[in-house]
DNA sequence: CCACGGCCTGATTC
DNA sequence: AGAATCAGGCCGT
């Protein structure tokens, strides 16, 4: 099956620039799980040729197209965002590298698992969850799992995390699963409220800052002014901003929010993927 | 308001 | 080789 698109698109780095855990590269083929299927695609001149199981894939392709991000106009939102250099750099390498559209629960999760840790490191903490936890689902002989709903992580509780290997964020990953099974906050309403208000909601939960408040804004409850501030966006500033050499950690990102304006989410993503695939250099 | 250290764990670096 | 350091932070002091 099809999903026709002639429009800019990079799905290598869309799928591996690291704001999205379960997608493995198998040659020219992306596997992942995604809308409680195993998804497996390719992109091709006329668009993404993809296969999914167990729904039908007449169903997947439009969900496809909302994952993607494949609504955005991308030639817009560079118009908007380049004016600044180190961004059109970025945007010159790495063209057609979209934001997702995931779903806000497993990217909560995702992103808490984050802390002080690593992309192979959370996408096994985020692949054992679904082993233990999910549902199994098989596509050409391969078998991945479903990512856990709320309540079953929240049953599963701190110590059988523990053991999956999410060490000191176990805990903050069971007492936020409870608090989502009861519904608060109900994170889909989320992307009908405003940053603001949906930033507040987050923060509000265990073992979510403002680093990965917002990029569970960004990457599932389309909030495309967000700006998450790690490690990497942080060298990325400090030594291409002269007006962010001493800003403390905590004033960057409304800093970058001013300057980089409504599309500052673009803006991020672009210079977080250079900067890191830079490496360590210079800090 | 800001700075600082501890925290699970495994890979990489010194 | 064995000890630090680092890895897409958060939380409490």
């Amino acid at each position: 099956m099809l999903v026709p698109f002639d429009r800019p698109l990079n799905l290598p780095d869309t799928l591996e620039c690291g704001q999205a855990f379960r997608w493995q590269r198998r040659g020219e083929w992306y596997f992942g799980v995604v809308y409680n299927n195993l998804v497996k695609l390719r992109q091709t001149p006329g668009g993404i040729e993809f296969s999914c199981a167990p729904d039908g894939e007449a169903t997947l392709g439009p969900r496809l197209r909302d994952y993607l991000r494949l609504d955005d106009d991308l030639e817009a939102i560079y118009r908007a965002i380049c004016e600044d250099e180190r961004v059109r750099d970025a945007v010159a390498m790495y063209r057609g590298m979209r934001l997702l559209r995931q779903d806000p629960w497993e990217c909560l999760i995702s992103f808490i698992c984050s802390a002080n840790s690593n992309v192979p490191r959370i996408s096994a903490n985020v692949e054992a969850m679904s082993t233990a936890f999910g549902q199994p689902v098989t596509l050409d002989g391969e078998t991945r799992s479903t990512f856990p709903t709320p309540e079953a992580l929240a049953d599963a509780g701190e110590m059988k995390l523990r053991a999956l290997g999410l060490g000191f964020r176990a805990s903050y990953v069971a007492a936020t699963a409870r608090a989502i099974a009861d519904g608060r906050p109900d994170l889909f309403a989320l992307r009908e409220a405003p940053y603001e208000e949906a930033l507040a909601a987050l923060l509000a939960l265990p073992g979510v800052g403002d680093k990965v408040a917002n990029c569970v804004l960004l990457f599932s409850l389309d909030k495309l002014e967000a700006f998450p501030v790690d490690v990497w966006i942080e060298r990325a500033l400090r030594e291409w901003y002269l007006d962010c050499q001493k800003l403390p950690r905590a004033r960057m990102r409304p800093w970058a929010q001013a300057h980089f304006g409504p599309y500052a989410g673009y803006a991020n993503q672009y210079l977080f993927h250079r900067r890191r695939l830079q490496g360590r250099a210079k800090l």
